[in-house]
DNA sequence: TGAGGATATTCGTTATAACGACTATGATGA
DNA sequence: TCATCATAGTCGTTATAACGAATATCCTCA
């Protein structure tokens, strides 16, 4: 008996789990997001400055940072340029190989980030803590699983 | 031992799991996306046709189509108009509720759909069916659940 | 019957994403 | 050493998303 009006009634069980995952991921990441507009972030600009902080002092050029991010995002240059206008980031020419520009998370947004720490855990917490660890370590797994193989 | 250069040491298992459904369904849909661009459409297009169809000839309200989206889009109007100028869909005024525009897939539009059934299928079958009928079982209810806490 | 409010959709505007083409720099090998 | 190619990042342009405000229609009830 479907309890959802997106429900659908016929399909493979593939498209069922595609449909399930895809909505479900976008559930989640509007809420997040939702979060985030409080403390005038996307969630990319949130992604991006947290792998920023990941990487410490040394910064990260553009290229790794796209690599981490969560979503492919194709124009890191104009993300970091906004990020920069605002202070949250510097960005500085390497010196040994001239192609290359280092991005660094600044003390702005270092502490833009601390801010959300807690907001971030309380709302994962919230909307998956509810699973239990064992269905949580079985989710992971399936959702790694599938993206290996995906690739 | 972190496999994958996203892979993150340090957070909570909750913190884990989203992030691993985020990236997966970001990575899923990148693929599916590759494939509709083939034929002119974007994921969006794709949803908002497979909908129109599966409603028939009776249309469905803009309101109705936003309810069943997979990502919430709060501009169904422009996604239908742009939709509407290659003739994949036709609108017209409903009589009785004159506020009310009810939207109708174009032979064309179905005939565009037609043609990406099977590669749907294929490649949602190359994505997910490795993952045998149990674990995909496994998986769509994990996902449901996660989706109904959250909301 | 008509004022006020609810509902359905549209539209103006700004911000962001997507796609290529482009510039600058570095590496390689005849 | 210099032509050639690869790599890192930038930018112009177009399309789409996001956010509100606006418009049109309908409903309710005094």
């Amino acid at each position: 008996m479907p309890k959802t009006i997106q429900k659908r009634p016929v399909g493979t069980l593939e498209e069922e789990a595609f449909v399930a995952l895809l909505r479900t991921a976008d559930v989640l990441q509007w809420r997040m997001g939702e979060m985030f507009k409080e403390h005038g972030l996307s969630p990319t600009q949130y992604n991006a400055l947290r792998i920023l902080r990941g990487a410490g002092s040394e910064g990260l050029t553009c290229s790794e940072i796209g690599e981490r991010m969560i979503n492919r995002d194709p124009d890191i240059t104009r993300l970091l340029g906004r990020l920069e206008r605002r202070s949250l980031v510097r960005r500085k020419r390497q010196q040994d190989d001239r192609r290359v520009i280092r991005t660094v998370i600044t003390n702005a947004g270092l502490t833009l980030l601390k801010g959300l720490d807690r907001p971030v855990l309380t709302l994962n917490r919230r909307m998956l803590g509810h699973l239990g660890e064992d269905r949580l370590q079985s989710l992971i797994s399936l959702l790694e699983t599938a993206r290996e193989r995906a690739v």
